[in-house]
DNA sequence: TTGATAAATGTAACCGTTTACATTTTTTTT
DNA sequence: AAAAAAAATGTAAACGGTTACATTTATCAA
């Protein structure tokens, strides 16, 4: 029952009347030990159940081997991925991940960043939560100059490297859409304008309606959080709009979905009466009815290059300093929540 | 440019002059150090920026303060929940935690974990992965005396403790759910019968029929993995099965919603020509057309049970010999697309 | 065979804590 | 004021690796 005392490398070094340097060499198969007795220790280490103890090992190397995440959310199918493409490139490259998430407050990302920093992650990768107000809490990291690389919600201001899309021109591209189905009014169902990604796609909304000769009307403006009860009450204001909308461009699938729902519980059609596009691409997107076009955002690409920007610059390879700025390709999808025009369908699938 | 040197308690130590012992006393909070040293030792570790060595600390204490979880699957709305659960208690007792996930292969689940177990997690969380042959990659930490947990997909004939529903009651409930809306060719679309949660929903589904004199029929089942494109095909089956069926029990919610979506693409009216019922309650259940009746499954619930229940393991409160499964409140939720009989649904819903 | 060179192995300090045990300082008792 | 007891602090040895530098052993040319 009583736990068995741990195999370090002086019982290996002992038992073959060898020194524990050779040992520790061997192990991580320094070429400067013989082939011969590299195979003697990996045979007893294997045999006596040896296993590295990486707390000595770190202790000594002054790195952790970890990567800090923060994340706003972990419930959703755009942060999935992207921390799928984040553990693939890190697992590859022998680090080990630890996730924080923030649940959308300041507060606990403040303890998040303070959690990690005192673990001494090796490098941070984040997204912003809604309210965070300012960047202070990963002025530590600075100091001690380990790396951050944001994502998704990012702040562009900073010399940090940031992975995004072109949240610009998503939002012009799904707003030019639903203006080329007909519509003319077209609600605008967003989050926080603080975050990068909301005001920029309010941007692209605001351009495309320009070009097309639209004023902005800015009662068609809805700023939400991305719960549920929240995407039920903006629907609900659409609904008490008058004359109705005939389009919504609308900042996150989850919401659009319920939003879709709503509407429709009250005899709405869409896309008949209100066209809608969503954002992410989540997997919602095609069981929902009407099936919801949406702008594809690439939650693994974003991870797998966020993880190895942040590796190469672990490794020392390429700096970061010139790299400000990754983008990262996005599409629309155009299904049926935003077809009004059949021959305009007809045109594009064709 | 170049990285700070750390602050170490010898450098308060000899700042103040004093013992790095008292240092490291005082830091812990330890009440042999005098208010007065106490004092002037954390205001200036914080003044320094001082952050204690994990490694160092671990090293010493031999125990790494760390709990690994191995999931089958990330992208899935009853595991994050379950996640969350486990993190809310773990975090609260002060440990982290390594998440790693088998993505439903054998061999990734073996090598998951044989990466926390030399990583010496101090405990383990684990659901199995559809395709385990058996739990031989967890010996070793029965042998060195890791306490390991088991929830969702576990093998109960061991000695491990396992948290779990009564998969039985509720494939018997929905079962017998869809027999009182007047099923009665009613189709059970499930996964892989090697582990527990699909072979004991089965056992409910089989008992249901039996208990209301309807035989058993081995064409009316159809076992998959729970991919998009198997959901479809199990769909397509249905579709040539001839007569139709009337209802449908599908173990899982994202391929009842696609199946759905296909049944309902090829005309069949749901719930009128097919009822369905699925499991879990994810959030889709209530965005898909028609809302799809469910068992509720409360991930959160499970993980806070497993979580405490391991760290009561740890700290010695408390033996896991005494309580091997703990069973998690579940239940059945009926929504629209399991209501053929409305004078029912009158019933359940007044 | 010898000396030079290369290859293999060994020695010992170090990484930053914790803690049993020893010592010093303060407080209390008589 | 001295002795005894309690409180505070100090000393030094772990914990298990890594690695610069030193030493030994093997290989090869002359």
């Amino acid at each position: 029952m009583s736990k068995k005392k741990e195999v370090t490398i002086y019982d290996i070094a002992s038992a073959l009347n060898i020194s524990i340097a050779t040992v520790s060499r061997a192990l991580k198969n320094d070429p400067v030990v013989s082939k011969r007795t590299k195979k003697k220790i990996f045979d007893l280490a294997e045999k006596m159940g040896y296993r590295t103890n990486h707390f000595a090992r770190n202790l000594r190397n002054q790195k952790t081997n970890t990567i800090g995440v923060i994340v706003h959310e972990l419930n959703s199918n755009f942060i999935t991925s992207v921390l799928a493409g984040i553990e693939k490139v890190t697992t590859e490259a022998g680090y080990d991940l630890i996730i924080a998430h923030s649940s959308e407050s300041f507060i606990k990302e403040i303890a998040n960043a303070k959690n990690l920093f005192h673990k001494r992650v090796d490098g941070l990768i984040a997204s912003l939560s809604l309210d965070t107000k300012n960047l202070d809490h990963f002025k530590s990291f600075e100091e001690k100059n380990v790396p951050v690389i944001f994502f998704d919600r990012v702040e562009q201001e900073g010399k940090n490297t940031v992975v995004v899309i072109d949240n610009d021109k998503s939002g012009y591209q799904a707003t030019q859409h639903l203006i080329q189905q007909g519509c003319r009014r077209i609600v605008h169902i967003t989050s926080s304008l603080k975050r990068n990604v909301y005001s920029k796609r309010f941007k692209g909304y605001k351009d495309a309606l320009a070009d097309n000769g639209i004023p902005y009307d800015e009662t068609l403006l809805i700023i939400n959080d991305l719960s549920e009860s929240a995407a039920i009450e903006s629907a609900m204001k659409m609904l008490k709009m008058d004359p109705l909308p005939d389009g919504a461009f609308i900042t996150n699938d989850f919401v659009a979905a319920v939003c879709m729902r709503t509407l429709k519980e009250n005899n709405i059609r869409v896309p008949g009466d209100i066209a809608i596009v969503g954002f992410n691409n989540d997997a919602i997107c095609t069981l929902i009815e009407p099936a919801l076009s949406t702008i594809n955002y690439p939650g693994i690409d974003v991870g797998e290059v966020a993880a190895s920007n942040l590796i190469n610059h672990l490794k020392g390879v390429g700096n970061m300093q010139n790299t400000n700025t990754i983008i990262i390709r996005s599409n629309l999808i155009i299904r049926k929540s935003s077809l009004k025009n059949e021959s305009y369908s007809d045109k594009r699938k064709n």
